[in-house]
RNA sequence: UGGGCUGUAGCCAAGCGGUAAGGCACCAGACUUUGACUCUGGCAUGCGCUAGUUCGAAUCUAGCCAGCCCAG
């Protein structure tokens, strides 16, 4: 009896020959493909993960392949999890992460739900991340993927770990995306040199302020921009518009680059400093999540702070039943509280939360 | 009308006799399955205009022009 499985499908490369890579491995393969958002204006939904040509690139992997393809609708639970938590984040002048509520609440979760109902056995998606049972410590463990360089563990790290025994990451053993797509042409599918989607899904044309604003309920208000010392040095229109680390935008002449060191939500003020004002040791983290078993604090790992920073050194500490503190051995750039913390040892993905405040 | 101050790139601004800092904005690349973010590069043959002093002037001198302030 072949094992079957269900796979996530965007219509890009990358799922498209996970769909190929499951097949060959001997897998009953589903493809399907999850609809969680639809824009009023269905013109601007052109090549988002889930826009109409989407669903029609995967069927039409799907049919070349000759497994059957399913659309799912999430588009409810969706807009519950991920998009309102990205509104609300930047209600409370946090700076969210989309993909990783999504991966938690919908492509690790409801999907899984999904594939049980459908009696599968395992669940599939094309990212770039390694699952692996350890015999010793008789667990499975999230591990980052050999192509280092599209290692996305980094938002896998929020997934329940239940899930990790009935998660397979087809593309986990290659080391470069150019492999991917050399597959996808030898099989002559369409979607070889379809570009790699980079946007948040939700949100045309990537204008993520024009779309708060018409999400919030109020308009954002003006306050000042404000130098570390107190000296205020302009105004700002509402505190979306920034982000801790930001440099461009902030339209004020000084004798030297001035960057948003902090959002203080209660002055409504933006608060900018000199880049070296961005360095931090410590910051403290919430909403965690683990993926191996058996922590003990105080625990050396290595946590990157963002997608794209590097990891560094740092100790994890119990601060309470919900917080943890995390020390950097070496400061950090412009820790931002939404954005959320990860922890390695070597390969393996510890676990992360959500940074909190510095 | 008299007195004072100022005039450097689209904007802010340093320089105060030795051959135009810096920042904002803008443009181009790089990076990127969160961030209109970050990073890298580009961006004044010329310093209100005209003469003069000097080997050399944005810097000194004179005149003119423009703007601001204070007097009447």
């Amino acid at each position: 009896m072949k094992k079957r499985v269900l796979l996530g499908m965007s219509g890009g490369v990358d799922s498209s020959v996970s769909a190929i890579l499951l097949q060959e491995a001997g897998y009953d393969v589903i493809g399907a493909t999850m609809r969680l958002w639809e824009s009023d204006n269905e013109e601007e939904q052109e090549g988002g993960c889930c826009s109409f040509s989407a669903v029609y690139d995967a069927k039409r992997v799907c049919d070349k392949l000759g497994i059957p393809h399913y659309t799912i609708n999430f588009k409810d639970q969706f807009k519950k999890c991920v998009v309102n938590d990205f509104i609300n984040c930047y209600k409370n002048a946090k700076t969210p992460n989309p993909c990783i509520e999504c991966n938690k609440h919908i492509k690790f979760n409801l999907f899984m739900k999904k594939a049980e109902e459908l009696s599968c056995d395992y669940i599939a998606t094309g990212h770039y991340a390694k699952v692996e049972y350890l015999e010793d410590k008789k667990e499975y463990v999230l591990k980052k993927s050999n192509a280092v360089k599209k290692d996305q563990t980094y938002f896998l790290y929020s997934i329940p770990k239940e899930v990790l025994s009935k998660v397979i990451f087809p593309l986990s053993n290659y080391e470069d995306k150019g492999e991917i797509r050399q597959i996808a042409k030898e099989h002559e599918l369409l979607i070889a040199q379809k570009p790699d989607s980079q946007e948040v899904c939700f949100i045309p044309d990537n204008n993520y302020i024009e779309f708060l604003k018409e999400n919030l309920e109020k308009e954002p208000k003006k306050g000042d921009i404000i130098l570390t010392d107190g000296t205020i040095l302009g105004k700002h229109n509402g505190l979306i518009n920034y982000t801790v680390g930001q440099r461009k935008g902030l339209k004020i002449s000084y004798k030297t680059p001035l960057y948003v060191i902090k959002l203080d939500k209660e002055k409504n003020q933006v608060i900018v400093g000199e880049e070296k004002e961005l360095y931090s040791n410590v910051l403290y983290a919430e909403e965690l999540n683990f993926l191996v078993n058996n922590i003990e604090y105080p625990l050396e790992v290595n946590a990157k702070i963002r997608y794209r920073a590097k990891e560094a050194k740092a100790i994890i500490e119990k601060e309470n039943n919900e917080t943890i503190k995390v020390t950097f051995v070496e400061p950090q750039r412009a820790i931002t509280p939404g954005q959320s913390v990860v922890f390695y040892k070597d390969d393996i993905v510890i676990g992360g939360g959500k940074i909190k405040n510095l």
